[in-house]
RNA sequence: UGCCCUGUAGCUCAAUUGGCAGAGCGCCUGACUCUGGAUCAGGAGGUUUCUGGUUCGAAUCCAGCCAGGGCAGCCA
């Protein structure tokens, strides 16, 4: 059963794309980190949705490294990040560095300060943002914006000749210091840093292009077609376009979009922090199992084929929102359950001895290592040997002296059974000083075995052991959660010092994140492969660890728990479950504001006008706010339109379409005629949005539009009976829950037979035909 | 309080573009089981943020409100 694959915005746009031959179906995307910090979960979801989108359209994608800043990128940084891309699967079309195009990029730079459409900027780094204004504020042009072109070659030339200082001179784009999208404001092109070395064109260059002016290059350069972000730069996109307009690229090209970043629960992407806990020794590396990074995934045992499923599952959008973890548990237990030998393993032992099983007897039987229900991988071995003797390790876990109700695990006088081997009745506890116990003596049910006269033997539940005279010593390194906040990041945010705020955010660690215990895995465990999977049954999923592991000295990761109804049992009495809690929501007194209470004086003047020559309410506050929308409103009623019916048109359709197609003209006396013909019931409301669609995309005669698209309405009833017929015959089971009450579906019902009847269908009257015939012939 | 983005189940996303509001995860119940797992069956959970408007019919179109997020690095 192929799960629904979730469709999405992106999806959607390349579609388009590909289906009207847009790029001449060419789907190039481009996974462009810069090389400053060792690849996370963050960064696993961009790559799987550039590589995936363009895969999915028989499309490829380029890893592209976007190193424009000396200061932060490395080498190392840059091979963790195509390791990554690599692991996970992918294969870039190419492997490119924007520090490829400083060359290109400086020619254009050139050709811009030519074509007056950038400068060179004296002033220092205070002074210009001083002048960026704010948000609500427009800021004032600089004194060196209409310096000589050639003053701007020459200084820029010098720029890039290491012939000035740090911070002496930047390179802006002349757009406009008073745009509303601060963006826009004159932003920064080049900076001079030529202390510098960068990683790859070493001291070369003095300048370097800052992102604006670098991205939306590097993406045309390539050819790519759909250069996906996340939201943050949805600001950025107009100047995107402006560079690419400004050195003359045209259309069809690359284009971007944005999609939301990944936040998971009780997971910090921030390099900053990631690097704190490194460097601060609150993990053991980049590669710490805990850590979201791709190292650390990798190492704790999490699969490829988990993170991209995850990514699947998680899907696209444009809301910032927050994962919750269970849904990336589930993915990595669900990609591990069909592919993990069950093991027996005791991670905190506690001894168990068998009184009536003779101590130097040892059996060994042939245990299964896939449960019933799963099918193992192809050529997987479906059994080992599994010794047991009279002395065995359980799990502390699994017995309590004081068991409360519902336990189905050891206690005095309870039956339970060993897994792959006997019932056991448990006899006695024995505890040491302290009141812990140390031992537990139980008595073996025999013929409980598998094969046994007494094997079908109900019993409370199922244990698992190893067998202590064969059971072979290992670590278990127990990991929980990072984090014990579900937002770590927004910890410490309003915080007043820096070191506040650190202190806040270090506050949310969890203390237990890491729980290292001995203990012992089965006999047969000595000789798996190091990087083999297990489930150690009723644990989880383990692995080796691929660092601290040795043959003699076996370490094992908890890659994931499994799931566990009876932990959860526990944590829900203590805190009530989200729902039953959820505060009867304080909803904001949201009082019933008409856009109409808003006007101001002249707006006023013109809504009161405006309802007075017959426009509603609703529709007049709207085009008192608009003045040529109003002006176009009252010429149209001067050319004879039914003024209501002509407000609406205009205060709706035409106020969307105006914006949606550019250049769209409308003529009042083509209004007035749609108007009338709507309010006279010639044509349909829908048929009127088509009409008024036709003119604002060039037609011009209002009644071959009508002709053209059969929109005339068909109200008679002969004409319609038909439909009516045919869609009752077609639904019979929508018929019959009708029919028993369930009045809803008659707009379903209505649509069905809107779509028989034809474009031109009078669907008021078609519903009401439907309704009387659904009444009638019970 | 300028511009931009976003509000659908507890979470993440769908809804054939105006025609029966669904899925996965999570939660609950039951069946099965030598894993308190898995699997299977069922269930609860919705005023589609809210208020108006248009329409035979609105999650979808129009207006406004409210809420969340982004933008004032010579970072990306």
């Amino acid at each position: 059963m192929e799960p629904v694959r979730p469709s999405n915005f992106l999806e959607e746009i390349v579609a388009d794309d590909t289906a009207a031959g847009t790029y001449g179906g060419r789907v190039l995307t481009r996974f462009p980190p810069e090389p400053n910090g060792y690849p996370h979960i963050g960064h696993a979801m961009s790559i799987c949705l550039n590589f995936g989108l363009a895969q999915q359209f028989g499309g490829q994608t380029n890893l592209r490294y976007d190193d424009t800043n000396p200061e932060t990128e490395r080498e190392e940084y840059a091979r963790a990040l195509e390791d990554a891309v690599r692991w996970l699967g992918f294969d870039p079309a190419a492997v490119l560095y924007t520090s490829d195009y400083f060359e290109r990029l400086y020619d254009w730079a050139v050709q811009l300060v030519k074509d007056g459409k950038a400068y060179v900027d004296s002033q220092d780094g205070e002074a210009i943002r001083a002048q960026r204004g704010t948000v609500t504020e427009p800021g004032t042009n600089s004194p060196f914006r209409d310096r000589p072109v050639e003053e701007s070659l020459r200084l820029l030339d010098e720029m890039r000749r290491g012939l000035h200082p740090d911070g002496a001179h930047v390179l802006r784009a002349k757009i406009d210091m008073a745009h509303p999208n601060m963006k826009m404001r004159d932003p920064l092109m080049y900076r001079i840093r030529r202390g510098v070395p960068h990683y790859r064109r070493g001291l070369e260059w003095a300048i370097y292009p800052l992102y604006d002016w670098a991205h939306g290059q590097s993406d045309a350069i390539e050819g790519i077609t759909h250069s996906l972000c996340t939201l943050e730069f949805d600001v950025n996109r107009p100047l995107y376009d402006w560079y690419l307009d400004a050195i003359g690229i045209a259309a069809p090209r690359n284009r971007q979009y944005e999609f939301a970043r990944l936040n998971l629960d009780y997971t910090v992407t921030s390099k900053r922090k990631l690097l704190m806990l490194v460097n601060e020794g609150y993990v053991s590396g980049w590669d710490d199992p805990r850590m979201p990074t791709v190292a650390g995934m990798r190492r704790r045992g999490i699969r490829p084929e988990a993170l991209k499923a995850f990514v699947e599952a998680v899907g696209v959008s444009k809301v910032n929102g927050r994962v919750d973890l269970a849904l990336f548990e589930h993915a990595i237990r669900n990609d591990l359950n069909g592919l993990a030998p069950r093991a027996l393993a005791v991670t905190r032992p506690l001894k168990l001895t068998l009184t009536n099983y003779s101590p130097n007897q040892t059996e060994v039987r042939n245990a299964p290592y896939w449960p019933h229900d799963v099918t193992p991988p192809e050529g997987a071995p479906l059994t080992r040997p599994l010794p047991f003797s009279g002395t065995l390790w359980i799990e502390q876990d699994d017995f309590a002296l004081d068991p409360p109700k519902g336990w189905k695990r050891l206690s005095v006088g309870a039956e339970v059974r060993l897994r792959h081997a006997y019932v056991i009745r448990v006899d006695e506890a024995v505890t040491n000083g302290a009141g812990e116990v140390v031992e537990v003596k139980a008595t073996v049910l025999s013929g409980t075995e598998a094969g046994g006269p007494d094997e079908g033997r109900k019993v409370k539940g199922v244990v698992h052991w190893v067998d202590a005279l064969t059971a072979v010593p290992a670590r278990f390194r127990l990991y929980d959660r990072l984090f014990a906040a579900a937002a770590p990041e927004d910890a410490g945010r309003d915080a007043a010092t820096d070191a506040e705020a650190k202190a806040a955010f270090l506050g949310t660690l969890n203390p237990y994140s890491l729980t290292e215990t001995s203990g012992y895995v089965e006999a047969s465990l000595a000789f798996a492969a190091p990087d083999a999977r297990f489930q150690f049954e009723r644990l989880g999923f383990f692995g080796q660890d691929p660092v601290d592991s040795r043959e003699d000295a076996l370490v094992y990761n908890r890659i994931v728990t499994l799931k566990d109804g009876w932990a959860k049992r526990d944590a829900s009495a203590e805190t009530p479950t989200q729902g039953a809690s959820k505060p009867a929501a304080a909803k904001p007194s949201s009082t019933a504001v008409s856009a109409a209470d808003l006007l101001d004086g002249d707006a006023k003047a013109r809504f009161e006008a405006l309802v007075a020559a017959g426009a509603g309410r609703e529709d007049a506050a709207v085009l008192a706010q608009d003045v040529p929308l109003a002006e176009l409103f009252g010429a149209a009623q001067t050319a004879g339109g039914d003024a209501k019916t002509l407000g609406t048109l205009v205060a709706q359709d035409v106020r969307r379409l105006r914006s949606e197609t550019v250049g769209a003209v409308f003529v009042p006396a083509n209004l007035a005629h749609v108007a009338n013909l709507l309010a006279s019931r010639t044509i349909s409301p829908a048929g009127a949005r088509d009409v008024l669609a036709s003119l604002a995309s060039g037609g011009a005669n209002v009644d071959a539009i009508v002709a053209e698209h059969g929109l005339s309405l068909v109200s008679n009833d002969d004409a319609l009976a038909p439909a009516i017929a045919d869609t009752l015959a077609a639904h019979p089971d929508e018929v019959a829950r009708y029919r028993a009450g369930e009045t809803k579906l008659l707009g379903f019902l209505t649509g069905q037979a809107v779509r028989r009847a034809g474009k031109g269908a009078d669907a008021r009257r078609l519903g009401e035909l439907l309704r009387e015939a659904l009444a009638s012939s019970t």
